[in-house]
DNA sequence: GTGAAAGCGCTAACAA
DNA sequence: TTGTTAGCGCTTTCAC
C-alpha cells in the first residue's frame, strides 16, 4: 500500500490560527462559544490547511463514532440478489444518514469471518450494530452479544427465548399468515395447502403457524417446504399437485415463490384464480405486480422495518424494544 | 442507544496479570519475546477479563486500521440487483479476508453522502479505498483523491487523462468489443448492430469504440444507445429493427441487454442466429446460460477484478500500477 | 471567551 | 526478556 500523505493536526491548525488548540477544537465542533472574528480565523486556517479531524483520536476521547455496523450473515452473493434486503438496507441507510451516522456495512461469508467481525464490532469501530440474523443456527448472534455493544436483529432471532432482553424489528408473520389463509376460506377454498419458506428462518415458521392455527394439522400432505426462492416454490407446488391434485388454493410463504407456483400452475393448465387461488406475502412490487395474474399478497412495509431498526438503535424513538409491524392484505386477482 | 458497558484495558490485563502494559501488548500482538509462563498468564488474564483492544487507541499511534472501504457511488437498490457487483464484491472480499483486513461498504445515494462519504475516508477510518466510479460525472473520485488515502478504481475512470496516476483495473473493453464483432462480420454478417450501454461510463464508450474500430463510422443507424438493463436492451433492439430491418448481427454491450434483444427477436419471428447473430458482453452466466438460445458472449473474469483491485491496494502484488485484464470469446449458440 | 493541562488506551523506543 | 516512558491527536475540565 502507497504512504499516506501526513495529515495537518489541530495543533498545526492552532498554530496557523495564532489560538490555543482548545478554540480550534471549539470551532471544529460547532464554535459555541468562540468570538466571532476568531472562529473566522480558525476556520480560514482549517480551510488552507485542509485539516479533518482524526477519528481515532476523537473517539478515544468521546467514545463514540458516529457509525453503525449492519451486520449480514449471508454470503453476498445471496444478500445481492434479495430485494427484501435492499429495501430493508435502504430504510436504515437514509435514518441513519439523517442522523448524521455512517453506515458500515459487514459482510461475512464463513467461520472466520465471524472472528473477524465479532473482533471489529468489540473493537469499537462503531456504536452499535443492525444485524440480519437469518437462519436459526447462526452463531453470530452470540458473538455479537458478546461484543457488548448496542445492537438491534431484523427479524426474530431463533434463540430468543423472549426472557433476553433483545431488541429485534419484525413482522407479524403469524397473524399475516393467518389473514391469508382466511381470505383463502372465505373465498370458499376448502383445500388451501402451504408453501413454506426455509423452515431454519423465523419468519419461515411463524407463518406455516399461522397457516396451522387456520387450517389446524393438516398433515404433511398439504404443506411443502419450500426455500423462499422461485425454483423453490415451483418444486413445492409440483408437488403438492402430485399430492393433492384437488388443491384450490395456495398460501405460498413469499412472493418469490408464489410466482413460482403461479409458472407451474399455467403450465399445468389450472386457472388462477378460478381452479387454484394463490396468495404470497411480503407485497414486493416488483414481483407482485409483475405475475400474470396479478398476486394478491400480505403487505409488510420493508423500508419502513428498516428505518425502525435504525431508529431503536440510535434511541431516537426512546425506550429501545422490540417491534412487530402489523401486515396488511393486498388484493389482487390471483385470490 | 443503550450504554456500552466499560470495557477493560490493558492497563486492567496487566495488573491482573502482574505484569507491565507492554508485555500484555507484546502478548496481545502476536506474543514474539516474551516468555512461555508470562505469555500463559497473561492470557489467562485476558480471558477472564474479556479483554478486546480498542481500536481507536491503537490507530491513533500504529496508523493503521486493517479495514478497507469499498465505495460505491450508486442508489443501493441498483447496486443490490446487479450480480455484476455482486462478484467484483466477492473477489474484493475474498482477498481482504485472507489478508485479514474488513471490508467496510459505504453506500451513496446523494449529494449529502458525498461529503459524509469524503470525512469518513479523510478521518482515518480506514487504510484504503476501492471505489467504483461508475459514471463519468462522478464527484466522488475527486473527494476521494482529497482525501489523501491509496485509492483503486473499479473501472477506468473517465477523468483519468492518462497523466495523473491514478490505480484502476480493468477489462479490455474495446479489444473484447473488436473481437465480438471480428466474431460476427467472420460469420459472413455484414450489417452489423450495436447496442450501447449507457454512455456516461467508461465500460460503455470503449465498447462502442471497438465496435467502430472494426465497422467503421456506421452512422446512427446501426447504432443504438442502451442502459445495460434487459428493458434498455429490448428497446434499443426494436429501434434497430425498425431503424434497419435487414440487420442481421447485434452486438450488445452486456449480457442483459442481450437477453432483452433475444426476447424482441424472438417475439417478432426472426430466428437467432439464422437470420439475426447476437453476441452479448461479460459472460455472466446466471443470464447468458439461461437465454434461449445461450449466448455467445465476451467473458470477462469480474471475480478477479475484485481480487485484483483488493491486491493492488495492500500492495500484494508490489508496484501498484493499472490493470487490464484480457477478455475471452465464449461461443455458444446465439452467434 | 480563551488557554493550559490532563488524559483517553495503546505502541514503541529505550533502559534496565 | 521485561519495564519505563513518551507520545499518537483529540476533548474537556478548570483556571484565568
Amino acid at each position: 500500500m502507497t504512504e499516506t500523505a501526513p495529515r495537518p493536526t489541530l495543533e498545526a491548525v492552532a498554530e496557523r490560527a495564532g489560538v490555543s488548540r482548545a478554540t480550534v477544537s471549539r470551532v471544529v465542533n460547532g464554535g459555541d462559544g468562540v468570538r466571532e472574528p476568531l472562529v473566522e480565523r480558525v476556520r480560514r486556517a482549517v480551510e488552507e490547511l485542509g485539516y479533518v479531524p482524526n477519528q481515532a483520536a476523537r473517539s478515544l476521547v468521546t467514545r463514540r463514532h458516529d457509525a453503525i455496523a449492519v451486520v449480514v450473515a449471508e454470503p453476498e452473493t445471496r444478500v445481492f440478489a434479495d430485494p427484501f434486503f435492499a429495501l430493508q438496507l435502504r430504510g436504515i441507510s437514509k435514518e441513519l444518514t439523517a442522523h448524521d451516522n455512517q453506515l458500515v456495512l459487514l459482510l461475512t461469508e464463513g467461520r472466520d469471518d465471524h472472528a473477524r467481525v465479532g473482533r471489529y464490532l468489540a473493537g469499537g469501530h462503531v456504536d452499535g450494530a443492525l444485524v440480519f440474523s437469518l437462519h436459526l443456527d447462526d452463531p453470530l448472534p452470540e458473538l455479537i452479544q458478546r461484543a457488548g455493544i448496542p445492537t438491534v436483529f431484523g427479524g426474530r432471532p431463533g434463540w430468543s427465548d423472549g426472557s433476553r432482553d433483545v431488541v429485534f424489528v419484525d413482522s407479524d408473520n403469524r397473524g399475516g399468515a393467518r389473514d391469508a389463509v382466511r381470505h383463502l376460506v372465505g373465498l370458499g377454498r376448502t383445500r388451501v395447502a402451504h408453501i413454506t419458506g426455509a423452515l431454519d428462518q423465523t419468519s419461515a415458521v411463524d407463518r406455516l403457524e399461522g397457516f396451522r392455527d387456520v387450517m389446524g394439522d393438516t398433515g404433511p400432505g398439504l404443506v411443502a417446504e419450500g426455500d423462499f426462492t422461485p425454483g423453490g416454490g415451483e418444486r413445492a407446488m409440483r408437488e403438492l399437485l402430485e399430492r393433492c391434485p384437488d388443491v384450490d388454493a395456495v398460501f405460498a410463504a413469499n412472493d418469490l415463490m408464489a410466482s413460482g407456483a403461479l409458472r407451474v400452475l399455467r403450465e399445468q393448465g389450472r386457472r388462477v384464480p378460478d381452479d387454484v387461488a394463490v396468495i404470497g406475502f411480503d407485497d414486493m412490487l416488483t414481483v407482485a405486480e409483475q405475475t400474470d395474474p396479478p398476486l394478491t399478497t400480505i403487505r409488510q412495509d420493508i423500508e419502513e422495518m428498516g428505518r425502525l431498526m435504525a431508529r431503536l438503535l440510535l434511541g431516537t424513538d426512546g425506550a429501545a424494544s422490540s417491534v412487530v409491524l402489523r401486515t396488511t392484505l393486498v388484493r389482487r386477482a390471483s385470490a
